[in-house]
DNA sequence: AGGTAAAATGTAAACGTTTACATCTCGCGG
DNA sequence: CCGCGAGATGTAAACGTTTACATTTTACCT
């Protein structure tokens, strides 16, 4: 068993060791007389000039094995770290790549975010995150930011932007990919599902099951274009059946369990109340369970609840949540080495289409009462 | 309304532009012939020294202000955006802060990640985010990675790690802090709080409740010293009420909610169950709830069950979870600006105990049944 | 052994800022 | 009207790498 915390850390082979409380202060001390370690002093050390260390940190095949050896000898016995900002100065390649998401926090994005984390380290890359928090300023700042960190690439949440924030991008010749947003644009690369199509689906959904009153819960269509294309989906699904939907059936709300709850509670209490409510979220959705439970409302034989995202929680509300499937994870994965492909190959990055797929679980039955004033 | 996706953009004022499909190639081709853009050539245009464009950038009320905005507009006008790598390189300040998380998804790391971001944004660093997903040697290679890219500070998640991990942070003069772990230790500066007291709160409530066959569910020990704390903490409150826990009854398990569910599972089989359970994190609590329902238990009154950290879900599921709430957002926030002001100040982190709070909702209730043998 | 091409290594000039230090300007008291 | 100091601005040398190009070494052929 290993022991943790305070000031004692454990090795995994068991050894253990104390943090020394004087070191500290000792190596400070030391640090001040001598200048940060640098590629020269280490060729010197190694007998060789600093072309060949900088070899040996950035195409190790191309210096000879003895020589190699030698360097990264010496290069760990002073425990040289390279400056990669000095590199990057000169090379021109960070070797970073900046990341764009409104929010982090309770989210499907964590989902895509951890996959293009996943893939960027492996790759080499360290990712730059910047938080807009559904702010086109607070994005466009991000952005100028991470370009003047000089960024070998960026990923993109949403396609909808100012046209002067994507020029700064294309201006400064940034490779970059939109994600969640399906662009079928080529000046406009994006790996993405395709939200209406997504959408249309769980609307058709609800529809099959003879619900006619259908409520509508998402994002803010005027901040994020992807719940713009759920409920453009949602009103055209259902006007393309000559149902109309009343304004009070449809609520624009910000990504949190109780503004889902808080929605559905007012939409029960409406005149004329739906039989099944299309969720654009499931974050909103869970909320939306709890309202009908708040209420005594069973789903789905009071109620039918379709989400969008398929989070775990899904398999884990009562009853379990039909909701789309949506490939956040890959989504991640494929934007992160196409754009990263790009970078390296010097070459445009490539849409990429991915598939949804509609869940059905037990929120969601058949419409049976003809009279739908149930309670 | 506001059109989005496709080939349109629209701005806030309500103009609409359209993507100009050849204007990518165009602009290509002019970028060919001009090298990039530096200070020299906006000194030049504006007609002062680099010296004074370099102080517009950077401490902006030391130049004149009739210089300053001549200055100003003249990089406005070119579209100039600055390199901070090379600034870095100078001046070694990158204003970029190194944040590591075991994992981003589904998680409520997702939340003081959060806090970080926005802090740190709104002082002016860029944050570089690796996600170690709880391998020691992974979170290693990042942190040594971090390093290369001379972050100015580091914010870690746990205090667990080998001790040449730390003497590399401290040899290289990086200013850090530990999070969701608390030291005690001076040369270990902290902001979080207590693991090991708060899931003794947790285990009491149980206990004073009535129950004594208690289970654990929690995250991994030997990779999670968080987890480690907690597990600390029930076995020692369970002890010294003299109880044996028997060993069916600890399970460790992943971060998910199906392993939550699979391990209450597996408890709820064993020949002496247990009435109460505390789940160490909110999420595998959710999928422990959900093993109830599978089996038609009731909560609370076949079974009671604790979480801990507060998710949103919490106050959503059926019945609502009774849990300890953690100030993740809190931690990441007060986190970022001690780590930022001892960059700035150029002084010692200072550490930091946040409370908890014990949250009782509806999943906790009395031991009734003097005969356990509920099934 | 001599010749040659490929492989290995070295030299030194960038890369685009920051900043210590120098210089200039200007207002004001004496 | 001079001298002085504060404030504004300029000069130029770093910062620690990368890399085009040059040179040396090696391996292999005849």
């Amino acid at each position: 068993m290993y022991r943790h915390g305070g000031r004692t850390t454990t090795r995994r082979d068991g050894s253990m060791t104390r943090f020394n409380a004087g070191r500290k202060r000792r190596e400070r001390a030391n640090d001040e007389s001598k200048r940060t370690l640098t590629i020269r002093e280490i060729a010197v050390a190694a007998n060789v000039s600093t072309a060949t260390v900088s070899r040996v940190i950035n195409e190790p095949e191309r210096v000879r094995e003895e020589t190699r050896n030698r360097v990264l000898a010496v290069m760990d016995e002073l425990h040289f770290v390279a400056d990669r900002v000095a590199g990057g100065l000169k090379s021109q390649r960070t070797r970073t790549i900046g990341l764009i998401i409104p929010t982090i926090a309770n989210s499907i994005y964590s989902s895509s975010t951890q996959a293009i984390q996943r893939l960027s380290q492996a790759e080499g890359y360290t990712v730059f995150v910047g938080v807009s928090e559904f702010s086109a300023d607070a994005e466009a700042a991000l952005i100028h930011r991470l370009i003047e960190h000089r960024i070998d690439g960026l990923i993109l949440t949403g396609a909808d932007r100012a046209l002067p924030v994507y020029k700064k991008i294309l201006h400064n010749d940034i490779p970059f990919v939109v994600t969640w947003q399906l662009t079928r644009s080529e000046e406009l690369p994006s790996v993405s599902f395709d939200n209406y199509r997504a959408a249309c689906t769980a609307t058709t959904h609800l529809l099959s099951l003879n619900h006619r009153r259908v409520g509508l819960i998402c994002g803010n269509t005027a901040v994020n274009d992807r719940a713009y294309e759920r409920r453009r989906a949602f009103e055209d699904t259902m006007a393309s059946r000559g149902i109309e939907v009343r304004a009070e059936l449809i609520h624009e709300r910000e990504f949190e369990m109780f503004e889902g709850r808080d929605a559905m509670s007012r939409m029960l209490s409406c005149e004329a109340p739906p039989t099944a409510v299309f969720c654009a979220n499931d974050v909103q959705a869970v909320g939306a369970i709890a309202a009908c439970n708040d209420r005594g409302l069973r789903v789905p034989e009071d109620i039918s609840i379709i989400g969008f995202d398929d989070l775990p929680i899904a398999q884990c509300t009562l009853p379990t949540l039909t909701t789309v499937r949506v490939p956040a994870y890959d989504m991640g994965t494929v934007a992160a080495r196409e754009l990263i492909a790009a970078i390296r190959e010097r070459r445009p990055v490539n849409t990429h289409e991915l598939p949804t797929k509609l869940v059905v679980r037990n929120s969601t039955a058949l419409l049976t009462s003809a009279d739908p004033a149930l309670r």
